[in-house]
DNA sequence: TATGTTTCCTTAATGGCTCTAAAGAATCTA
DNA sequence: TAGATTCTTTAGAGCCATTAAGGAAACATA
């Protein structure tokens, strides 16, 4: 029964890749207005209904791709995290953000689809692939930050200095964390993230266009930011 | 002749807008995939070939509708930026920055519009009206720092400092501008409009929901720090 | 006022899309 | 070998963008 059982599922699973793959391909060599159930199925040889034995419809398509990218972005942060894990944890921490970056730049369209998907609106179900993939995406960089604040805690702003709704706000988000950094630490940590992940929004975006041909040293210059912010340079490696 | 002709081109102007507002409607109702071009002809009374009398097509009146809203983006910041001419120049600088928060977050559907445009790739050909708009759009700011630098001139980085790269696209773009400010100059300028245009798109874009509720306080924040870079808490008011 | 032109609008039609329904073929289970 | 499951196909409804052809109204002019 497993045998037979699993070569059906092997063969599912095999269709599935390949409709990933087609569908990816669409996105990067025509746009994500081409991404279309009927061509899809084109593409992996198929008429167009019999897609629908593998996904819902075309937002539950667009959602299972969203999530291989995300779950590749991830995956290239991580082993960038992880390439050298005796390097210092700031070290490590940069080279993720690079990875972040290099991963976008080197698949504008996918990750221009992961923020601004032009086809669909995001599921926002959090129980959806979509979901869990953006969830590990994000919590690279947190993990990276909370292990950071545990270890060579970097300097946070006055609470008291904060605004009352600013303050309560980062109090339900260090909750939702588990209480793994103050709400000041919460507060550097999404301060980073916004500028990270802002400044390549618009670099996807072409938001910066009329500035900007080559946004590798902007970047550079927020991660010296970043660096800054959180005491990355304070000295040597990380049991010095 | 000028009369009757001109009876036409009423007619024809208020059609236009009828339309614009219809598109208008359709998209803040039920999302930018409900801008379509026979959706639009219902709303306004008409079978959907007539519209193409208006327009060659759906990415043309895409682009004439986002051409729209960049326009009443622009006579926000404007009006806000002008509603007190006596006022020291940081604060009309500060009241054009909150004046587009304020239109963002009142028109989250035309400002998500406006910078990924969901439907339909940016028309990016230098004379459309869409480019148009978005050109007084950005000069808004850019004109109003200009103003400062000659008045009041705030910290610049030292060029030494700077990448050669950064170096070369920042004195290309200072030249773009007509030399209006000088390549380190420019580079203030455009790292506080990266932060502020950036911080509202992931604001539209839904990609701080998981951390804040209201960004306004957030938003807040990063004008404080814009300010610091612009140096306009220096002194009181401009001829003081 | 009569005539011709321009402008606006209609219907018809093509070909694409999403998605449902019904039914045939292949595969697995027992 | 018989029945159930799975995969796939064709047919079709209703939407979309767009083109083509023609009719009606408004305008300009003789």
């Amino acid at each position: 029964m497993t045998a037979s059982t699993s070569r059906r599922q092997r063969l599912r699973q095999a269709t599935l890749e390949e409709i990933h793959a087609a569908a990816r391909k669409l996105l990067v060599e025509q746009g994500s207005a081409a991404v279309t159930v009927n061509a899809v199925a084109r593409q992996v040889g198929m008429s167009g209904p019999a897609l629908y034995h593998y996904y819902a419809g075309h937002d539950e398509l667009v959602g299972a791709v969203t999530a291989d990218f995300f779950r590749e972005l991830a995956a290239a942060m991580e082993q960038a995290r992880d390439a050298r894990d005796d390097a210092p944890l700031g070290d490590r921490i940069l080279a993720a953000c690079r990875a972040m970056r290099a991963w976008a730049t080197a698949h504008p369209a996918e990750f221009g689809w992961i923020f601004a998907s032009p086809v669909a609106p995001p599921d926002r179900r959090p129980d959806s692939a979509r979901h869990q993939a953006a969830l590990r995406f994000e919590r690279i960089l947190l993990d990276l930050v909370v292990e950071l604040w545990r270890t060579r805690p970097f300097p946070v702003p006055d609470p008291a200095g904060l605004p009352a709704s600013l303050r309560e706000q980062l109090a339900a988000y260090s909750a939702a964390i588990g209480g793994r950094l103050p709400p000041e630490a919460a507060h550097v940590f999404l301060s980073c993230w916004i500028r990270l992940y802002g400044l390549l929004c618009m670099e996807v975006l072409h938001q910066l266009d009329f500035a900007y041909t080559d946004m590798a040293p902007v970047f550079d210059e927020c991660l010296r930011d970043l660096a800054a912010a959180l005491d990355l340079d304070r000295s040597g490696p990380p049991d010095a």
